[in-house]
DNA sequence: TTAAATAATGAATTTTCATTCATGGATGAC
DNA sequence: GTCATCCATGAATGAAAATTCATTATTTAA
């Protein structure tokens, strides 16, 4: 196994991705990676250790980037408000743009925390950026002050990731990131007439 | 393979949601659910088809009792907030109540529709009870008008999905039927301030 | 009490794959 | 041109489980 991450990384990467978002990862078989990724199935041997490596791999180099480009768009908002809605609009966007990440992160939540509990975990960051956003929204008078905070943060992830389970079942069949706002009044107003 | 749910039928699917829950379905070995059953490996298929059709009878099981609590729950509320206030804390308790199934129905949400696209399911039930509820709630005014149903769905069940997932993932060290309320209280008036 | 009929057993068989490694080609240094 | 290093190959290997089935035990009915 080599460490430098070689074009051939990437692409046997992606075929993985693509492979364990359309059979789910215990379905998936090294040499269907290998086929997708036009190289035999010994050739995954030399960039990672074993099946269990190529997705741990996988999940972590999304998460990086992902959080990377989440934190990026929370510090473009001034207000509670606006974070939240730049955030929720990200979020959004990055699944839509891949589904089979969107996928993956959906179906093997549970076996990935099994295999690497030291994984940067993506739902903890993400409670993370929305706790500094709903203190600050309570600092601000925006978000009220008498809330299970810890309640909150998982109404809102829940929410996000339900509706983009919901899309994922569609098989992507409709504009995910225009629900961004519509969401975000929810949180914030509520349904009641 | 015999028809008539015998005891010993009862015994091995009881069996098998504690195996599932602890190892997840792919990892979990006939052996080790014949072993918590106290039977050999043959016995299972005598009752099943195959480790598939476990999973199978299983979830087909589970959701059939706990969607009838859940449609039992919500008749006896008179208002649409009465029903939707029935509605989640059944839910909430009843997967308080059923651990193993709790952890299934959250790790192999998955691949069960891969392998039973006819089973019943309960999401889609679920939002059916929702979509009875919201409607009556426009009609009597408690909720608004201008909302995009499906995605007011969405929201609510994807809500308390993630709670209970959050749950799960703290080993049930808390009560999550008094999250009921607090619950329904964001979903009704958000969290604006 | 005994002979069918039924149920259960668990060792043997089969299947499925992840993983290895002996071999062969490509690349580059000299 | 040749040696050495690096990469890639894919058939062979081994391990892990699912599934089968000949045998044994238990129950039923007469």
């Amino acid at each position: 196994m080599q460490k430098s991450k070689s074009e051939k990384y990437q692409i046997i990467l992606d075929s993985a991705g693509a492979v364990f978002a359309e059979h789910g990862f215990h379905k998936a078989t090294i040499s269907q990676i290998a086929a997708q990724a036009g190289v035999a199935d010994g050739t995954l041997y030399l960039y990672f250790k074993n099946k269990d490596d190529i997705l741990y791999q996988y999940i972590s180099y999304k998460t990086e980037i992902v959080f990377e480009k989440m934190r990026a768009a929370v510090e473009k908002g001034k207000t509670a408000e606006e974070k939240l809605r730049l955030l929720i609009r990200c979020h959004l966007e990055e699944f839509q743009n891949d589904k089979h990440m969107a996928v993956i992160f959906q179906s093997e939540a549970r076996y990935l925390r099994d295999i690497q509990s030291q994984i940067k975990d993506i739902s903890k960051m993400y409670l993370d950026l929305l706790s500094d956003i709903i203190e600050q929204g309570q600092i601000e008078g925006a978000i009220r002050q008498d809330l299970f905070v810890g309640l909150v943060k998982r109404f809102i992830l829940g929410a996000v990731e339900g509706v983009i389970s919901t899309w994922v079942t569609a098989e992507g069949r409709y504009d995910l990131a225009s629900m961004a706002d519509p969401l975000v009044d929810l949180y914030l107003t509520g349904v009641k007439g």
